[in-house]
RNA sequence: GGCGCUGUAGCUCAAUUGGUUAGAGUACCGGACUGUCGAUCCGGUGGUUGCGAGUUCGAGUCUCGUCAGCGUCGCCA
């Protein structure tokens, strides 16, 4: 070892001994007569001084530092003295008198300093990764990160989980998510596919016996990149037999609440709070909402079938809905311009036709360029409904129940980052549940999965399935961490009859079935448990528990919007003879990367 | 693929309606200083304003294109 201690350990107990550390120069404080040296190391750091006493050798050696050079220091820990002492610093309270002094290695100046207070942009962080990750703050969420997923194999491995590896080379099945797809080179034409997720090997390992499995498992999907969505990302999977939806919900809570308390060192209470998905559009438009704050949907369609305004009353009268929020004191901060941006908002973003909104004047009565379209009674039912006082600020959306959602959802989470409507630091987790087996795909008129297509349905909604399929709901289960679907899973059909039952509901004739998931279907012949499990997103846990607001610092190398690494440049072209024997040619070359 | 924001010194940012030699802080280099800890003081280096066109007497500023980063919609079973 070329240290005894390291930077983050040194105390009084040590003073007067002789100790050696290594680590890499932070700041140089030159006075003269003396330097004070602040070295640093993952563990933290520690003062060193020179002084006229200091060998001819040290000082020469002091002489030809400059920032983030690597070094060993030999020296005597001692106290510093009084009224110098530095109560910001973990090792405030001593020194290091610099007695043996080496450069392990030099460093170029790098373009931007791991210390320095103003964060460069995040191109240059990503360029120079190596300088980025010794930012404390960034070795902090690594620690975090660390300790996440050491906490997590604990509680699994406490009940009685067996933490299985699954393959990365899989099938490639056209379901969901574009694949991230490997070319084979001993079958010139053929290509693996980087798993979305381990889900069917964790099923056929649930067949398999093994009924308690988890893995900590890099997943792939090939879509856009976003604020909280990487291309390759981890996810917390499990898996168990003999259980239902609340055996599964009920290990998670656990977890949770193990991890609260590893992590933050707060006490969750439980059980989670639960609530179904229908609840949750109704109320929040959304299936994931932020329940840190409350500014709910209102749905006011029957007063606005009453009114004179033809857009809501149309609206009404063809079976949409006007649905709408109450911004709380929202009208001070919002002015006209500022309604506009918002209408603007909810146009481009979410398909709405436009934006109707009210004031609550200071004699209460409400305020509207359309407000003459409503009777006073009518204005007045309005006001009740939406428990409208001074200042505040309705704002309706009159539209398809989806875009009444979205828009909604959309104006709620941005008004209530905005107003401030809720503590950053809260930490909120719930569960939703109960969603619906199908979503309707209009276009092509056809249902589609809203989960996967292993997804049981309730055993009371069975007979939906024939009857309404729209009104089945689905034995799955979202984890929601402040308006974040951290994590989702299904209890999985074990029963050959409804699993054809689904595949025909889906359009997914028997040959089709039997092509792309005929190993599942023959494995499920042979014995099957009823299971189901759960995967949860780990990047953003750690994101959340960090609070936050981007998943890209909670991962070491990151990819770009474009899904491009900065620091390796990938992905990047490669040359024939490598594309020969993978028997691929490139039919158009639009960027030449070296 | 759509919409939006950003790009000026190594880094973070200024630069009035389009108008003199593009500034500041920090970093860096040199000097002073025996207790600093965002050290201080003095002096200095540092720029093809992302790139390419265009408009104009004149462009960091306006227009078009392009590249890159970010946010977001679509997409993400």
């Amino acid at each position: 070892m070329l240290r005894t201690h390291t930077c983050g350990e040194l105390n009084k107990s040590l003073v007067n001994q002789s100790v050696t550390r290594c680590g890499w120069i932070d700041t140089i404080r030159d006075l003269g007569q003396g330097k004070f040296i602040v070295l640093r190391d993952r563990y933290g750091t520690t003062q060193i001084v020179t002084n006229p006493k200091s060998s001819q050798e040290v000082l020469e050696t002091a002489d030809l530092l400059k920032s983030e050079y690597v070094v060993q220091a030999t020296g005597t820990v001692s106290e510093r003295p009084s009224g110098q002492e530095n109560s910001e610093m973990s090792t405030g309270e001593i020194e290091l008198v610099v007695t043996d002094l080496q450069i392990l290695n030099k460093s170029k100046l790098p373009p931007f300093l791991p210390n320095q207070r103003e964060l460069p942009n995040e191109d240059l962080r990503l360029k120079h990764r190596y300088l980025d990750l010794r930012r404390p703050q960034m070795q902090k969420t690594m620690f975090s990160r660390s300790l996440i997923t050491k906490s997590i194999r604990d509680y699994f491995e406490r009940n009685d989980f067996i933490d299985i590896e699954t393959p990365i080379l899989g099938r490639s099945t056209p379901e969901g998510a574009r694949d991230y797809l490997v070319p084979s080179r001993i079958q010139n034409g053929s290509f693996y596919a980087l798993p979305q997720s381990p889900q069917i090997y964790k099923q056929i390992m649930m067949i398999a016996g093994y009924d308690r499995y988890v893995q900590i498992a890099r997943c792939f999907r090939d879509e856009d990149l976003r604020a909280d969505r990487q291309p390759e990302f981890t996810q917390l999977d499990m898996e168990m037999s003999f259980v239902d939806a609340d055996d599964v919900i009920g290990m998670i809570d656990g977890l949770m609440k193990h991890l609260a308390k590893n992590i933050l060192g707060i006490e969750l209470t439980l059980p989670l709070p639960r609530m179904t998905y229908d609840e949750a559009m109704t109320r929040f438009g959304h299936d994931a909402p932020d329940l840190r704050f409350g500014m709910e949907i209102v749905d006011c369609t029957d007063l606005a079938a009453k009114s004179d305004f033809r857009v809501f009353k149309s609206v009404a009268d063809a079976g949409n809905f006007v649905r709408a929020i109450n911004a709380k004191g929202g009208a001070a901060k919002y002015s006209r311009k500022g309604i506009d941006q918002l209408t603007k908002f909810v146009q481009e973003d979410f398909g709405a036709k436009g934006l109707a909104w009210f004031r609550v004047e200071e004699d209460g009565t409400l305020f509207s360029p359309i407000a003459k379209n409503f009777a006073p009674e009518l204005l007045e039912e309005f006001k009740q409904r939406m428990e409208g006082e001074t200042g505040d600020l309705f704002l309706f959306v009159a539209d398809t129940w989806e875009v009444s959602c979205k828009s909604l959802y959309g104006l709620r989470k941005r008004l209530g980052a905005e107003l401030e409507l809720y503590d950053p630091d809260d930490m909120n987790f719930s569960w939703i549940v109960e969603f619906p087996m199908f979503a309707h795909d209009e276009e092509e008129d056809r249902w589609d999965a809203m989960h996967h297509p292993f997804t049981a349905p309730r055993d009371e909604d069975l007979e939906f399935l024939a009857s309404d399929p729209g009104r089945a709901r689905a034995k799955a289960y979202d984890l929601v961490i402040n308006g974040y679907e951290a994590g989702g899973g299904t209890i999985r059909i074990h029963d050959s009859e409804t699993q054809s039952h689904v595949f025909s509901l889906l359009g997914l004739d028997e040959a089709t079935a039997r092509e792309r998931f005929g190993f599942l279907l023959d494995a499920l012949q042979y014995g099957a448990p009823p299971h189901g499990g759960i995967a949860l997103g780990i990047d953003r846990i750690v994101m959340l528990f960090n609070k936050l607001d981007n998943i890209r610092d909670c991962i070491t190398f990151p990819k770009t919007q474009k899904a491009t690494d900065l620091m390796t440049d990938a992905p990047n072209a490669v040359d024939d003879v490598q594309l020969g024997e993978l028997g691929i040619e490139i039919a158009k070359k639009e960027v030449a990367r070296s």
